[in-house]
Order: C-alpha cells, then structure tokens, then sequence
DNA sequence: ACTTCCATGTAAGTAGTTACATGATTGC
DNA sequence: GCAATCATGTAACTACTTACATGGAAGT
C-alpha cells in the first residue's frame, strides 16, 4: 500500500500517543510545520482512509456533550511507519521560494530594489528563528523525544544561516548601487 | 490581475530573450528549479493564459517542417514582471523535505537507521551541490545576468551548508548507539 | 454577553505531476 | 535505420488550501 508522505505525518504524531485529528493540527503546527505542512483538508481525510486500511483505530470520546475522536496506531500501522522510516532512499527536499525567485529575475529592477529583497527575505527568516525559539522554550525534555529536538536544532541553525546569507547578499547589492 | 509565481518564472524567462515553450522548460530546468520547478503541464497552459491577458505575444515560428512557437513579453507583461518584482511584502519560503520528517519521528528506529537517514540527506545536497557547480561551469558571463548568478551563489553555498550541518548529524547520531 | 477555544468535517477551487500522443529533425 | 532531441499539447490524477458550516465548552 502507497502511502504519501502526509499520511505518515499523522501515523508519526499518533505514535507518539492516542489523539484527536485537532490535536494532531495542533502538533504539526509546533513542529513539522516548518518542513512538512497540513491543514485539516488533509489530516481528517486521511485519518478515515488510514482506519479503513487498518493503520490507525479511532474511538469515540466525548467530552461532556461535545464529540471527539481520539486514534491511536494498530500494530500494522507501527510497523508501516517503521518500514518508511527504515527506508532512506527516497529521501526527497522540495523548495519553493518566491524571494530567491525574485532575486532570479531581479536584473529588470534597479539595485535598491534588489537588496529590499534580500532583506525581506532576512526578516522572514529571522521571524522563523523567533517562532522555533519560542517552539523551544516550550517543548518538555522527553528522553522519548530526542529526534524531534535535533530537528528542531537543525531548523534553528538552518534559518539562522538564511538570514545571515541574506544579510550579506543584501550588502553585495547594496555596495553595487 | 492576480498571477501565480510560476506565471512570473514564464514571463521572467521571456524577459531574458524571444522563447519556446520548450526552451522555457529547459532554462527553468538548468536554473530556478532548485527553489521553483515547473513542469511542461504548467508551462503551456501558462503561456495561453498570459497570451489572452495580452502580457506576451507568440508567433509561429517553424523550423524547416518542425512547428515552433515563440513567445516575447509585451510593454504590458514586462510592467507586470517589474511591479511584481517590487512588492517585497509577499516574499514565502516553503519547505518539503521527507528526510527532515524521517528524522522527526526517527526515535521509532535504531539510533543506526537514524544516522543512515542523516547520511542521505548529506549525500542528496552533495549531489545538488554538483549539479549546481555543473550548471555554473556552462553559464555564459553576462553582465545583464547578474542577479541569476547571486542566486546561484546562494544555492551552492545554501546546500554545502545543508550537507555540513546533516554530516554533523550523522556524527552526533552515531556517537549515542 | 461575548470571545476564544475545542472539535469535526466538507466543497470548491488551485496547483502541480505524470504519462501519454504526435510528429519533425539531427546525429550516429 | 535508430536513438536522441526538438517541439506542442492534454487528460487524468494527486496534493493541498481556503473557506465555510456546525456546535459545545470555557473564560472574562
């Protein structure tokens, strides 16, 4: 059985316990958002097609009158995170940047312009280093946890270096004006 | 009238010179596809659509029994390239990247398949790394080309960084089995 | 009372990929 | 003669976003 990269997403977050497709919002939102995105358009589909293949079970669990469904993975849908995850060979990055774009084609507008580019493009990374900062701050020490935090040290050093190459860029096309 | 970033890489490419369909999937594919793809799909489609909002103009053009057309930028596309150009407020930066999400849920798996899955992404930016120093050595010194070779620069510089940072990783991950 | 949050879901639309069909030209 | 390249295009599909509808609970 195919699966997207998505539907792994959500077997990944209920692995780390039994939860509602909100929450489940709630977590990709603090964490993958920033390398892997989903809205709700995605996360309760797939919910229902991953209890159809059997991967995942989800229960009723109202909280006083109001509904709630909470899942948590099956033994299958354990071992089908734990395939993917043992498979580094379709290991694929996707980028799509609308300020290196701009700077690509920034030749047709004068020098000012350019380095205001690569200064939004500063800020926007520097916004994101604030956002995973903050994401620090408030993530719990769990020795079951110690991969989410290595990422979360990557996407830090990797912003931090963005916004640093974009200060310099922005000083070369100053300098040229 | 709202365009979407791919139809701004079309009428980018037009900017630089009288193109093809065809040419236009080729420049994209030796050159922004690192940070904007665009498929044969997009591209056509594309080129229709900006013809009838009256922002390029395509003539026929055949070579020998070979039907060809191609595509100019009018006064009217190249206003709309260099207003979008401007704008520095709407500048975005998304991310896919499945080796990152595999690191993320990575504690399910042994601390060996961990460092396997960091060591694929280093190789992955490597090989971008060597694309990219490929389409360096071909690219014409052009001094209306300018701002095409700082983002070159940048992605060279962006994904040796990306492959030291996992290489560190990978260090770190072995080191705790 | 009002706002915010919890919670589930879907419909419509946009964006993008893949695979295919077609056919001429060039180089070996 | 054959493969690769030039060239145009579309149909079917997958992925994803946005906006909406609905309603209970909690806080102020």
């Amino acid at each position: 059985m195919e699966l997207n990269p998505t539907a792994y997403v959500v077997l990944g977050m209920l692995r780390l316990g039994r939860h509602t497709g909100y929450e489940i919002k709630q977590l990709v939102d603090n964490s993958t958002r920033f390398f892997w995105a989903a809205s709700y358009g995605q996360i309760y589909p797939e919910l229902k097609r991953l209890e159809e293949a059997g991967l995942v079970e989800g229960k009723a669990d109202p909280q006083g009158g109001r509904q709630r469904r909470a899942y948590e993975l099956t033994p299958e849908g354990e071992r089908a995170l734990e395939e993917w995850l043992s498979k580094s060979d379709d290991v694929a990055t996707e980028m799509r940047d609308s300020a290196l774009l701009k700077l690509f084609f920034a030749d047709a507008v004068p020098p000012k312009e350019r380095a205001a580019l690569a200064a939004a493009a500063r800020e926007r990374h520097n916004a994101i280093v604030a956002a995973l900062e903050n994401v620090h701050r408030n993530m719990p020490a769990d020795p079951e946890k110690q991969m989410p935090l290595q990422v979360l040290r990557f996407g830090l050093d990797f912003h931090s270096w963005c916004a640093d190459r974009f200060a310099r860029m922005e000083q070369e096309l100053q300098e040229e004006k």
